[in-house]
DNA sequence: CCTCCTGAGTAGGTCCGACCAACTTAGCAG
DNA sequence: CTGCTAAGTTGGTCGGACCTACTCAGGAGG
Protein backbone atom coordinates (compact mmCIF):
# COMPACT_ATOMS: atom_id res chain seq x y z
CA UNK A 1 0.00 0.00 0.00
CA UNK A 2 1.75 3.16 -1.50
CA UNK A 3 -0.60 5.03 -2.40
CA UNK A 4 -0.19 7.66 0.05
CA UNK A 5 0.18 10.28 -2.29
CA UNK A 6 -3.15 9.51 -3.79
CA UNK A 7 -5.67 12.35 -4.03
CA UNK A 8 -8.12 10.61 -2.49
CA UNK A 9 -8.26 10.72 1.01
CA UNK A 10 -9.77 7.24 1.49
CA UNK A 11 -7.17 6.03 -0.48
CA UNK A 12 -4.53 7.99 1.65
CA UNK A 13 -6.33 6.89 5.20
CA UNK A 14 -6.08 3.54 3.88
CA UNK A 15 -2.19 3.31 2.94
CA UNK A 16 -1.84 4.15 7.28
CA UNK A 17 -4.62 2.34 8.78
CA UNK A 18 -5.97 -0.10 5.87
CA UNK A 19 -3.39 -3.08 6.27
CA UNK A 20 -3.75 -6.16 8.11
CA UNK A 21 -4.02 -5.79 11.68
CA UNK A 22 -3.35 -1.69 11.98
CA UNK A 23 -7.11 -1.29 12.93
CA UNK A 24 -7.18 -4.02 15.58
CA UNK A 25 -3.91 -2.19 16.89
CA UNK A 26 -5.78 0.85 17.18
CA UNK A 27 -8.94 -0.84 18.83
CA UNK A 28 -6.21 -1.87 21.83
CA UNK A 29 -4.59 1.12 21.87
CA UNK A 30 -7.93 2.67 22.28
CA UNK A 31 -8.65 0.63 25.30
CA UNK A 32 -5.40 1.75 26.56
CA UNK A 33 -2.90 -0.44 25.86
CA UNK A 34 0.76 1.02 25.03
CA UNK A 35 3.76 -1.61 25.06
CA UNK A 36 4.87 -4.19 22.50
CA UNK A 37 4.07 -7.18 24.20
CA UNK A 38 0.70 -6.56 25.07
CA UNK A 39 -0.38 -5.29 21.56
CA UNK A 40 1.56 -9.05 20.59
CA UNK A 41 -0.18 -10.77 22.90
CA UNK A 42 -3.43 -9.71 22.88
CA UNK A 43 -3.87 -9.91 19.34
CA UNK A 44 -1.93 -12.85 18.68
CA UNK A 45 -0.12 -10.84 15.81
CA UNK A 46 3.94 -11.66 14.74
CA UNK A 47 6.11 -9.69 16.42
CA UNK A 48 7.75 -8.77 12.95
CA UNK A 49 4.30 -7.39 11.75
CA UNK A 50 3.52 -5.61 14.99
CA UNK A 51 6.60 -3.77 14.54
CA UNK A 52 6.15 -2.83 10.90
CA UNK A 53 2.47 -1.35 11.95
CA UNK A 54 3.56 0.30 14.86
CA UNK A 55 6.22 2.08 12.98
CA UNK A 56 3.79 2.99 10.46
CA UNK A 57 1.48 4.74 12.29
CA UNK A 58 4.23 6.22 14.13
CA UNK A 59 5.29 8.02 10.94
CA UNK A 60 1.90 9.14 9.71
CA UNK A 61 1.59 10.64 13.37
CA UNK A 62 -1.25 8.12 14.46
CA UNK A 63 0.91 7.16 17.66
CA UNK A 64 4.11 8.45 19.14
CA UNK A 65 7.08 6.16 20.46
CA UNK A 66 8.46 6.95 24.04
CA UNK A 67 11.02 5.95 26.52
CA UNK A 68 9.55 5.57 29.62
CA UNK A 69 11.06 4.17 33.13
CA UNK A 70 9.47 2.67 35.71
CA UNK A 71 11.23 2.45 38.93
CA UNK A 72 13.25 -0.77 39.44
CA UNK A 73 13.80 -1.29 35.68
CA UNK A 74 15.32 -0.43 32.25
CA UNK A 75 13.92 2.42 29.49
CA UNK A 76 11.33 0.95 27.84
CA UNK A 77 9.62 1.91 24.77
CA UNK A 78 5.76 3.06 25.14
CA UNK A 79 3.13 3.63 22.12
CA UNK A 80 1.07 6.01 22.68
CA UNK A 81 -1.95 7.62 20.58
CA UNK A 82 -1.82 10.95 19.15
CA UNK A 83 -5.13 13.02 18.98
CA UNK A 84 -5.00 12.52 15.27
CA UNK A 85 -5.26 8.59 16.36
CA UNK A 86 -7.57 9.22 18.80
CA UNK A 87 -9.87 10.28 16.14
CA UNK A 88 -10.18 7.10 14.31
CA UNK A 89 -12.51 6.14 16.97
CA UNK A 90 -14.71 7.39 14.63
CA UNK A 91 -13.93 5.08 11.54
CA UNK A 92 -13.57 1.83 14.26
CA UNK A 93 -17.11 2.95 15.65
CA UNK A 94 -18.15 2.83 11.93
CA UNK A 95 -17.06 -0.52 11.41
CA UNK A 96 -18.46 -1.70 14.49
CA UNK A 97 -21.63 -0.35 14.37
CA UNK A 98 -21.50 -1.87 11.06
CA UNK A 99 -20.84 -5.08 11.99
CA UNK A 100 -23.37 -5.10 14.73
CA UNK A 101 -25.94 -4.42 12.35
CA UNK A 102 -24.88 -7.02 9.38
CA UNK A 103 -22.74 -9.46 10.89
CA UNK A 104 -24.59 -10.18 14.15
CA UNK A 105 -23.91 -12.58 16.84
CA UNK A 106 -25.46 -14.69 19.16
CA UNK A 107 -24.68 -12.96 22.11
CA UNK A 108 -25.34 -9.70 20.96
CA UNK A 109 -22.91 -6.44 20.94
CA UNK A 110 -19.58 -6.95 23.14
CA UNK A 111 -18.73 -3.42 22.92
CA UNK A 112 -21.82 -0.44 23.37
CA UNK A 113 -21.15 3.25 22.63
CA UNK A 114 -22.63 5.26 25.29
CA UNK A 115 -22.11 8.80 26.37
CA UNK A 116 -20.07 9.74 29.08
CA UNK A 117 -21.50 12.17 30.87
CA UNK A 118 -25.81 11.04 29.87
CA UNK A 119 -24.96 7.46 29.61
CA UNK A 120 -27.57 7.24 26.34
CA UNK A 121 -26.26 4.46 23.49
CA UNK A 122 -24.59 6.12 20.60
CA UNK A 123 -24.41 5.53 17.14
CA UNK A 124 -22.24 7.42 14.13
CA UNK A 125 -23.50 9.17 11.34
CA UNK A 126 -23.73 12.43 9.83
CA UNK A 127 -24.07 15.62 11.23
CA UNK A 128 -24.59 19.06 9.39
CA UNK A 129 -22.64 22.66 10.80
CA UNK A 130 -25.80 23.14 12.37
CA UNK A 131 -25.58 19.86 14.88
CA UNK A 132 -28.38 18.25 13.20
CA UNK A 133 -28.11 14.82 12.12
CA UNK A 134 -28.80 13.94 8.45
CA UNK A 135 -30.00 10.68 7.30
CA UNK A 136 -27.99 8.09 5.02
CA UNK A 137 -29.93 8.96 1.91
CA UNK A 138 -29.63 12.71 2.47
CA UNK A 139 -25.76 12.25 2.15
CA UNK A 140 -24.52 13.82 -1.08
CA UNK A 141 -20.88 13.09 -2.07
CA UNK A 142 -19.56 15.82 -4.11
CA UNK A 143 -16.47 16.26 -6.27
CA UNK A 144 -14.04 19.59 -6.07
CA UNK A 145 -11.88 20.57 -8.88
CA UNK A 146 -9.26 19.28 -6.75
CA UNK A 147 -11.17 15.74 -8.30
CA UNK A 148 -8.55 13.64 -10.89
CA UNK A 149 -10.15 13.47 -14.30
CA UNK A 150 -7.46 10.69 -15.32
CA UNK A 151 -8.65 7.51 -15.04
CA UNK A 152 -7.26 5.05 -12.03
CA UNK A 153 -5.91 8.67 -10.32
CA UNK A 154 -8.26 7.48 -7.68
CA UNK A 155 -6.50 4.86 -6.66
CA UNK B 1 -9.28 -12.53 7.04
CA UNK B 2 -10.60 -15.83 8.30
CA UNK B 3 -11.76 -13.93 11.46
CA UNK B 4 -15.73 -13.66 10.93
CA UNK B 5 -16.36 -15.89 13.74
CA UNK B 6 -14.70 -13.10 16.17
CA UNK B 7 -16.49 -12.15 18.78
CA UNK B 8 -15.29 -8.38 18.05
CA UNK B 9 -17.77 -6.99 15.53
CA UNK B 10 -14.81 -4.71 14.13
CA UNK B 11 -13.17 -7.57 13.34
CA UNK B 12 -16.06 -9.54 11.81
CA UNK B 13 -16.21 -6.04 9.49
CA UNK B 14 -12.79 -6.05 8.81
CA UNK B 15 -13.00 -9.71 7.46
CA UNK B 16 -15.32 -8.14 4.99
CA UNK B 17 -13.92 -5.06 3.94
CA UNK B 18 -11.04 -4.94 5.35
CA UNK B 19 -8.81 -6.87 3.01
CA UNK B 20 -6.69 -4.53 0.38
CA UNK B 21 -9.02 -3.02 -2.70
CA UNK B 22 -12.28 -3.95 -0.85
CA UNK B 23 -12.64 -0.50 0.73
CA UNK B 24 -12.39 1.31 -2.64
CA UNK B 25 -14.25 -1.22 -4.72
CA UNK B 26 -17.04 0.19 -2.31
CA UNK B 27 -16.18 3.39 -3.35
CA UNK B 28 -16.17 3.09 -6.88
CA UNK B 29 -19.88 1.08 -6.14
CA UNK B 30 -21.36 4.07 -4.48
CA UNK B 31 -20.27 6.53 -7.00
CA UNK B 32 -22.40 4.34 -9.23
CA UNK B 33 -19.93 1.43 -10.78
CA UNK B 34 -22.16 -1.44 -11.13
CA UNK B 35 -19.65 -3.28 -13.61
CA UNK B 36 -16.72 -5.68 -13.33
CA UNK B 37 -14.44 -3.64 -16.05
CA UNK B 38 -15.09 -0.66 -14.99
CA UNK B 39 -14.06 -1.53 -11.32
CA UNK B 40 -11.04 -2.97 -13.06
CA UNK B 41 -10.24 0.27 -14.83
CA UNK B 42 -10.86 2.62 -12.17
CA UNK B 43 -8.84 0.88 -9.43
CA UNK B 44 -6.09 -1.27 -12.20
CA UNK B 45 -6.61 -3.70 -9.50
CA UNK B 46 -5.74 -7.21 -11.32
CA UNK B 47 -8.91 -9.04 -12.09
CA UNK B 48 -8.76 -12.23 -10.21
CA UNK B 49 -8.43 -10.41 -6.81
CA UNK B 50 -11.39 -7.70 -7.93
CA UNK B 51 -13.72 -11.36 -8.65
CA UNK B 52 -12.23 -12.41 -5.27
CA UNK B 53 -13.24 -9.54 -3.68
CA UNK B 54 -16.54 -8.93 -5.41
CA UNK B 55 -17.80 -12.55 -4.25
CA UNK B 56 -16.66 -11.76 -0.59
CA UNK B 57 -18.70 -8.89 -0.37
CA UNK B 58 -21.53 -10.69 -2.24
CA UNK B 59 -21.09 -13.36 0.59
CA UNK B 60 -21.67 -11.12 3.13
CA UNK B 61 -23.91 -9.04 1.81
CA UNK B 62 -23.02 -5.82 0.73
CA UNK B 63 -23.58 -6.35 -2.98
CA UNK B 64 -25.38 -8.74 -5.39
CA UNK B 65 -24.56 -9.98 -8.44
CA UNK B 66 -27.50 -10.01 -11.07
CA UNK B 67 -27.70 -10.48 -14.32
CA UNK B 68 -29.03 -8.09 -17.19
CA UNK B 69 -29.17 -7.77 -20.54
CA UNK B 70 -28.42 -4.46 -22.52
CA UNK B 71 -30.44 -4.35 -25.90
CA UNK B 72 -28.13 -5.84 -28.62
CA UNK B 73 -26.10 -7.84 -26.24
CA UNK B 74 -25.84 -10.82 -24.27
CA UNK B 75 -26.67 -11.18 -20.85
CA UNK B 76 -23.82 -9.61 -18.42
CA UNK B 77 -23.58 -9.57 -14.75
CA UNK B 78 -23.90 -6.10 -12.57
CA UNK B 79 -22.68 -5.49 -9.49
CA UNK B 80 -25.41 -3.75 -6.91
CA UNK B 81 -24.89 -2.11 -3.59
CA UNK B 82 -27.38 -4.04 -0.73
CA UNK B 83 -28.90 -1.39 1.62
CA UNK B 84 -26.41 -3.05 4.15
CA UNK B 85 -22.93 -2.03 1.59
CA UNK B 86 -24.84 1.16 1.30
CA UNK B 87 -24.44 1.60 5.20
CA UNK B 88 -20.49 1.35 4.84
CA UNK B 89 -20.38 4.89 3.33
CA UNK B 90 -20.36 5.41 6.94
CA UNK B 91 -17.01 4.10 7.18
CA UNK B 92 -15.63 5.45 3.94
CA UNK B 93 -16.90 9.11 5.00
CA UNK B 94 -15.04 8.60 7.97
CA UNK B 95 -11.85 7.80 6.75
CA UNK B 96 -12.11 10.32 4.29
CA UNK B 97 -12.62 12.78 6.79
CA UNK B 98 -9.55 11.50 8.80
CA UNK B 99 -7.44 11.78 5.45
CA UNK B 100 -8.80 14.95 4.64
CA UNK B 101 -7.40 16.67 8.03
CA UNK B 102 -4.43 14.45 8.96
CA UNK B 103 -3.05 13.37 5.93
CA UNK B 104 -4.22 16.42 3.86
CA UNK B 105 -3.26 16.94 -0.10
CA UNK B 106 -2.23 20.21 -1.78
CA UNK B 107 -5.39 20.73 -3.40
CA UNK B 108 -7.58 20.18 -0.54
CA UNK B 109 -10.81 17.68 -0.70
CA UNK B 110 -11.43 15.74 -3.85
CA UNK B 111 -14.84 15.03 -2.29
CA UNK B 112 -16.60 16.75 0.06
CA UNK B 113 -20.06 15.64 1.72
CA UNK B 114 -22.83 17.68 1.98
CA UNK B 115 -26.87 17.33 2.34
CA UNK B 116 -28.69 16.49 0.04
CA UNK B 117 -31.62 18.65 1.22
CA UNK B 118 -29.81 21.91 2.28
CA UNK B 119 -26.18 21.68 0.92
CA UNK B 120 -24.72 22.17 4.59
CA UNK B 121 -21.34 20.60 4.92
CA UNK B 122 -21.34 17.34 6.62
CA UNK B 123 -19.26 15.82 8.95
CA UNK B 124 -18.86 12.09 10.63
CA UNK B 125 -19.70 11.93 14.08
CA UNK B 126 -21.49 10.22 17.17
CA UNK B 127 -24.86 11.01 18.15
CA UNK B 128 -27.17 9.77 21.05
CA UNK B 129 -30.81 8.93 20.63
CA UNK B 130 -32.39 12.39 21.06
CA UNK B 131 -30.20 13.18 17.97
CA UNK B 132 -27.66 15.74 19.92
CA UNK B 133 -24.10 15.22 19.05
CA UNK B 134 -21.48 14.05 20.85
CA UNK B 135 -18.09 14.78 20.82
CA UNK B 136 -15.24 12.44 21.03
CA UNK B 137 -14.06 12.92 24.07
CA UNK B 138 -17.36 11.92 26.10
CA UNK B 139 -17.81 8.64 24.12
CA UNK B 140 -17.26 5.79 26.47
CA UNK B 141 -16.59 2.12 24.60
CA UNK B 142 -18.00 -0.04 27.94
CA UNK B 143 -17.73 -3.90 27.77
CA UNK B 144 -20.65 -6.19 27.76
CA UNK B 145 -21.16 -9.69 29.31
CA UNK B 146 -20.68 -11.01 25.37
CA UNK B 147 -16.87 -9.38 25.71
CA UNK B 148 -14.51 -12.41 26.16
CA UNK B 149 -12.26 -12.89 28.69
CA UNK B 150 -9.62 -14.95 27.15
CA UNK B 151 -6.74 -13.67 25.69
CA UNK B 152 -6.28 -12.65 21.79
CA UNK B 153 -10.35 -13.55 21.81
CA UNK B 154 -10.87 -10.47 20.78
CA UNK B 155 -8.91 -11.42 17.27
C1' DC C 1 -19.12 -17.48 -43.25
C1' DC C 2 -14.99 -15.58 -41.03
C1' DT C 3 -12.89 -12.16 -38.32
C1' DC C 4 -12.77 -8.61 -34.94
C1' DC C 5 -14.19 -6.46 -30.72
C1' DT C 6 -15.76 -6.18 -26.02
C1' DG C 7 -17.07 -7.64 -21.37
C1' DA C 8 -16.16 -10.83 -17.85
C1' DG C 9 -13.63 -13.39 -16.15
C1' DT C 10 -9.66 -17.81 -15.64
C1' DA C 11 -4.82 -19.53 -15.62
C1' DG C 12 0.25 -19.52 -14.95
C1' DG C 13 4.34 -17.70 -12.99
C1' DT C 14 6.82 -14.32 -9.97
C1' DC C 15 7.47 -11.95 -5.82
C1' DC C 16 6.37 -9.71 -1.63
C1' DG C 17 4.58 -9.84 2.86
C1' DA C 18 2.38 -12.62 6.73
C1' DC C 19 3.51 -16.18 9.60
C1' DC C 20 6.34 -18.98 12.84
C1' DA C 21 10.26 -20.07 15.56
C1' DA C 22 14.46 -18.96 17.26
C1' DC C 23 17.72 -15.67 18.53
C1' DT C 24 19.37 -11.05 20.57
C1' DT C 25 20.07 -7.35 23.78
C1' DA C 26 19.77 -4.88 28.04
C1' DG C 27 18.89 -4.51 32.67
C1' DC C 28 17.36 -6.30 37.30
C1' DA C 29 16.53 -10.28 40.76
C1' DG C 30 18.15 -13.95 43.11
C1' DC D 1 26.53 -15.63 36.84
C1' DT D 2 22.21 -17.63 35.90
C1' DG D 3 17.82 -16.74 35.06
C1' DC D 4 13.81 -13.65 33.70
C1' DT D 5 11.41 -10.26 31.06
C1' DA D 6 10.44 -6.64 27.56
C1' DA D 7 11.19 -5.41 23.07
C1' DG D 8 12.34 -6.39 19.37
C1' DT D 9 15.43 -8.83 14.99
C1' DT D 10 16.42 -12.64 11.92
C1' DG D 11 15.72 -16.60 8.82
C1' DG D 12 12.82 -19.66 6.42
C1' DT D 13 8.21 -21.11 4.58
C1' DC D 14 4.01 -20.31 2.27
C1' DG D 15 -0.09 -18.07 0.67
C1' DG D 16 -1.91 -14.29 -1.61
C1' DA D 17 -1.15 -10.08 -4.64
C1' DC D 18 0.44 -8.94 -8.89
C1' DC D 19 1.07 -9.11 -14.01
C1' DT D 20 0.38 -11.12 -18.42
C1' DA D 21 -1.81 -13.94 -21.33
C1' DC D 22 -5.56 -16.64 -22.46
C1' DT D 23 -10.61 -18.10 -22.71
C1' DC D 24 -15.42 -17.77 -23.79
C1' DA D 25 -19.65 -15.89 -25.45
C1' DG D 26 -22.19 -12.89 -28.27
C1' DG D 27 -22.78 -9.17 -31.57
C1' DA D 28 -20.96 -6.16 -35.61
C1' DG D 29 -18.77 -5.70 -39.93
C1' DG D 30 -17.15 -7.34 -44.29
Amino acid sequence: MTTIDSSCAIARSLSVVGERWTLLIMREALSGVTRFARFRDALCVAPDVLTNRLNTLVDYGAMTREPYQEPGSRVRFAYALTPAGRELVVVLAALQQWGDQHLPWPDGPSILRVARETGRPLHVGFVDDTGTEVGLDDVDLVRTAAYPSSPAAGR
